[in-house]
DNA sequence: TTGAAAAGTTTGTCTTTCCTAACTATCATA
DNA sequence: TATGATAGTTAGGAAAGACAAACTTTTCAA
């Protein structure tokens, strides 16, 4: 444990996150296929990638592959896992469109900090909860959404 | 209507937010107290007013107080109408300190798009409608948390 | 009315993050 | 083993956003 809470930026924590998901093969990453996951031009990821080398957070050489440390790696599953609540609340309780939910969840796992998060997975856990003893609760909603008509936020 | 949708950042958005929240007053706001509220130098806050002046979202000239067009009206209505979406949310559902809550929107408003918060919007409210018929839901979600041991977020 | 304090601006600098264009290294295969 | 394609880097630059320091304008009270 123990590793230290330096924060990072959105950016890196995108590169961060991308690198730990294109890793899940063999644990080496190509700078190229950052680049097409992120949507960035190959020349960012160089400089990513020393950015993250600096912070300890990637073993990382010109030319070479991609890995990260394990500091990296614990930071890169705190926010591949920030991500997944995010997205699986919106899914499976406000009855998001995936795309939409994926989308949505890339630019708040940066925003939210593990305290809210881990509330917002205790939530999901609980409505699951509620399902199983028979009270559909996300279900309800979808319906209740059906039957109100949309309120305007401004209210 | 048809106010044009043009995409602020984070921090544009910060400025339209705490001059609609200044203003709400006599409608006109002094740049030191903007610079106040948002914990930034005097300089940064000219800058900003220049910028959001060229997007016709204020009114402003040198030396002059700051008001906000319509349009900027609008866009910082939409901003601070997620930022009491949110809010709400981790307050009255999840049962966040308000404190924790309040800092936790200030960053997430600027992440989520209106289809999202609408749907959140929408959410607190039929939690509220639960309450009412003798379903409260936010409470019993804090007993769950209090029962069950904590989880950690890398499930 | 005048002059110091407060408010506001300008200038110049820094950091982050991205880009393009041009260059270099690596690799696969003919 | 050459050589051309692909991958990666460097150099240079742009935009956003923030800062401090120095300067200007406004305000208010003596």
């Amino acid at each position: 444990m123990a590793y230290e809470k330096l924060k990072l930026s959105a950016s890196l924590e995108d590169y961060l996150e991308a690198i730990y998901n294109l890793a899940s093969g063999d644990g080496s990453v190509r700078s190229k296929d950052i680049a097409d996951s992120l949507g960035v031009a190959r020349a960012s990821v160089t400089g990513a990638l020393r950015a993250l080398k600096d912070r300890g957070l990637a073993h990382y050489r010109p030319y070479g592959t991609v890995s990260l440390t394990e500091a990296g790696q614990a930071a890169a599953a705190e926010v591949a896992a920030k991500h997944r609540v995010l997205k699986s609340f919106f899914v499976d309780v406000l009855g998001v469109h995936v795309d939409a939910a994926q989308k949505a969840a890339c630019r708040a796992e940066h925003a939210l900090g593990s305290d809210i998060i881990g509330k917002l997975l205790r939530f999901v856990q609980f409505v699951d909860e509620l399902e199983i003893n028979g009270h559909p609760l996300a279900g309800e909603f979808r319906q209740y959404c059906k039957t109100k008509t949309a309120q305007d936020l401004s209210r």
